[in-house]
DNA sequence: AATAAAAATTAGCCTAGACTAATTTTATTG
DNA sequence: CAATAAAATTAGTCTAGGCTAATTTTTATT
């Protein structure tokens, strides 16, 4: 079945809201998280609905259907995939990719993506440690904590970030935060949340509760 | 500027077909060309020419401006960039590349095509054998002839395809012509023009003078 | 339960890019 | 050079996917 730019964005979008852990995806839900009016949104849910990508009532709000579901992870499966080789084979930063990678996943052909993770050696995790759904739609799951969670004085490396927003990934390459990176908690301070971490063997830095609550870390 | 998908084929089948020779690129042939109606195509030349991609007039035909032709030289850059890495790096053959490299060369990032252009090593031209525009627009040349039209008894090298459609280069996969294989014209046979071949140290063949007439080969 | 607020829906409009059918312009040719 | 044929254009329609404004439905609050 042929599907436009503009459903699977929504597939997408849906996607994302429910794993957010929004309980209920509604019509404003998805208008804000799009930037889309909410009359839009209704047309496309009716659209999708047609096609039987996606349940919804107003009761209990929009959902995937499987087909919908195996739809949104192909998608999710190639922008992470592109993610990989833009930074891993061309060379860009972290912080750089998603705008390209929000093109490419649109880009259609699965045996495209298969080939494309074959010669990537089929990687588990995207630049920012996101998991990349295989083939048959199945995550791999990763033992990773946000920083702000992980235990004092032990050594973590860094997998990932929970806001991918550019603002915070500029933040990072100052800091010299990259992934792979390795860190360490070393002091809390009660007061103010905030806390001394020590980066890649380097001098110890002081960051803030909001910063160590966006950094996924994974024992090491 | 921002440039549709849309805009951007037709910048494309304009510029193919000025390549190709066309005398006068007129509504009509744009038509046919693109399969479109004739009146979709002069609403699209209204467009480009406000846009200043295009000039336009009846009795001439279309011609692309220098914006026009650098727009178009770009997308065609990318889908040739586009088909080496997948024939190269991902394992397609010749004959698949074509309709994915079409959705690729439309991803826009020129940074992206100089990033993918370098990992390549700066390919100079692409599995077809088509020269690739660098990113100043520069086209290289290549002493390339038509297998038709080269010396009996000589060695060459299939460097490309005229005619790329897919019925042509099944018919050469059967036969075992890939990008790069040696041939050799044995005899002519004046009748009906069809000839003798020999590819790559194997059994002779016979094939006809149209097949002749759609491969490109070089001196080797 | 009545009312107010919020959410969802409908109605109607817009643009891009197709289309067909009708018309106008240009070219060909007897 | 008038008649015809061909090419270009215009007019009007369609679909996708947006929008705003108005309305209806649902949910919350006195």
């Amino acid at each position: 079945m042929v599907r436009t730019l503009s459903e699977e964005n929504y597939l997408k979008a849906i996607y994302a809201l429910k794993r957010k852990g929004e309980e209920k995806v509604s019509v404003k839900i998805i208008a804000i998280y799009m930037g889309n009016s909410p009359a839009s949104v209704v047309d496309m849910l009716k659209k999708l609905s047609a096609k039987e990508l996606v349940n919804y009532d107003k009761k209990s709000g929009a959902d995937l259907s499987s087909t919908g579901y195996s739809a949104a992870l192909s998608i999710i499966r190639k922008h992470r995939l592109w993610e990989v080789f833009l930074c891993e084979n061309l060379g860009y930063t972290w912080d750089k990719v998603h705008d390209i990678a929000e093109q490419l996943e649109h880009i259609k052909s699965e045996d495209l993506a298969d080939k494309l993770s074959d010669y990537l050696g089929n990687p588990k995790f995207d630049p920012h440690g996101d998991p990349i759904p295989d083939k048959k739609g199945n995550i791999p799951k990763k033992d990773k904590v946000l920083l702000s969670k992980s235990q004092l004085g032990k050594s973590y490396r860094v997998v990932g970030v929970l806001d991918a927003s550019t603002l915070f990934l500029e933040y990072l390459q100052k800091l010299k935060v990259n992934l792979g990176v390795m860190i360490q908690l070393e002091e809390l301070n009660a007061f103010d949340g905030s806390m001394l971490v020590k980066i890649n063997e380097g001098e110890s830095q002081t960051v803030s509760l909001k910063f160590a609550q966006n950094i996924w870390v994974s024992p090491a």
